[in-house]
DNA sequence: GGCCAGGTTCGCT
DNA sequence: AGCGAACATGGC
């Protein structure tokens, strides 16, 4: 077991950050959530590089407005390119180089947004390390309560992401080769619908032999994304616009038909009557381009339990 | 016990 | 194009 390295990594996030709740978006606010764990004001997350596992731990060394987090990346014969490799994928899991302030600038004119931002100022869009991870996890998710999606992904982690080492277990989300191989009992034990089952490990199948490149989605236009996501079995226009928003980082995507967020701005915006697709979709307008980050803070106020508070606002 | 949950596909009109 | 059923399962 190896800590590296000695003097500890440093990473200066774009302030306005808080590691607080950007990381505790990751667990819903909960102190864990399949792989990610974050309490005692430390972020904990595991993956695996060239095989190996690397355990990298987050805390703020920092404040909102001048943030800096301390790194620590552990895991047995770690060398430097293990450690750059785990900056940088904090780096991403923590949108640390996310630029707030033309979002934080149109929700100056926008009474609900302007309290949103107000209490969760220094929130960055929380990213999924892998594409893979995102999608898998959205199929998990569909369609059943969030209570039920949390129940299934954590099943899932547990049951496939296992990773042992310095006489502890971890879980990182497991690889598309694990779910590539698992056997339908298995998939089913995690309460997955043999529907779902069937999703996942078909993309599984296809990003483990190659000849499907999630990550190769990066770089193309939202339409191009959702063109190419949607032709995949098991993920409709829903699914898309979640990957987009936790898997690409694209700056605009809204899942309009999402029941949750639907009720949310229903609540929210319209007194409780509630609306369509369509008309939210068309609600949203008044966001773009920045319907990603009012996604991810309604999202964000609701596992906090500040809907009431935001509804008091209209 | 019935119905609804952070949808999607498939088979009908 | 648009509509309904089936799909698993937890909670109220």
């Amino acid at each position: 077991m190896d800590i590296l390295p000695g003097q500890g990594l440093t990473l200066k996030p774009r302030p306005p950050f808080s590691l607080e709740l950007t990381a505790g978006y990751h667990t819903y606010f909960r102190g864990d959530y399949g792989a990610d764990t974050f309490s005692d004001g430390t972020y904990r997350r595991l993956w695996h590089r060239e095989g190996k596992p690397l355990l990298a731990t987050v805390a703020s060394s920092g404040t909102t407005d001048a943030p800096e987090l301390r790194v620590e990346v552990r895991g047995s014969q770690i060398n430097e390119d293990d450690g750059r490799f785990a900056v940088e994928r904090l780096a991403w899991v923590l949108a640390t180089d996310a630029d707030l302030s033309g979002f934080y600038s149109l929700a100056q004119g926008d009474p609900l947004l302007a309290m949103a931002t107000q209490k969760l100022r220094g929130l960055h869009p929380p990213h999924t390390p892998t594409v893979f991870e995102s999608l898998a996890l959205a199929i998990a998710g569909q369609q059943v309560s969030s209570v039920v999606a949390r129940i299934i992904r954590t099943l899932l982690i547990q049951s496939f992401g296992a990773s042992h080492f310095d006489g502890r277990t971890y879980y990182d989300f497991p690889s598309p080769e694990a779910l590539a191989e698992a056997d339908m009992a298995g998939l089913r034990q995690a309460k997955l619908s043999a529907r779902k089952a069937e999703y996942i490990q078909g993309i599984a199948r296809m990003v483990a032999s190659g000849s499907l490149n999630l990550e190769a989605l990066r770089g193309l236009s939202q339409g191009e994304v959702v063109e190419r996501l949607t032709h995949i079995r098991g993920v409709g226009r829903w699914t898309a616009d979640w990957v987009m928003i936790r898997a690409l980082g694209h700056p605009d995507a809204f899942p309009s038909g999402d029941l949750a967020l639907r009720r949310t701005l229903s609540l929210l915006c319209l007194g409780g009557r509630p609306l369509t697709p369509k008309e939210a979709e068309d609600f949203s307008g008044r966001w773009s381009p920045y319907r990603s980050l009012a996604t991810v803070y309604l999202f964000a106020a609701s596992r906090l339990g500040l809907l009431p508070e935001l509804a008091q606002v209209r």
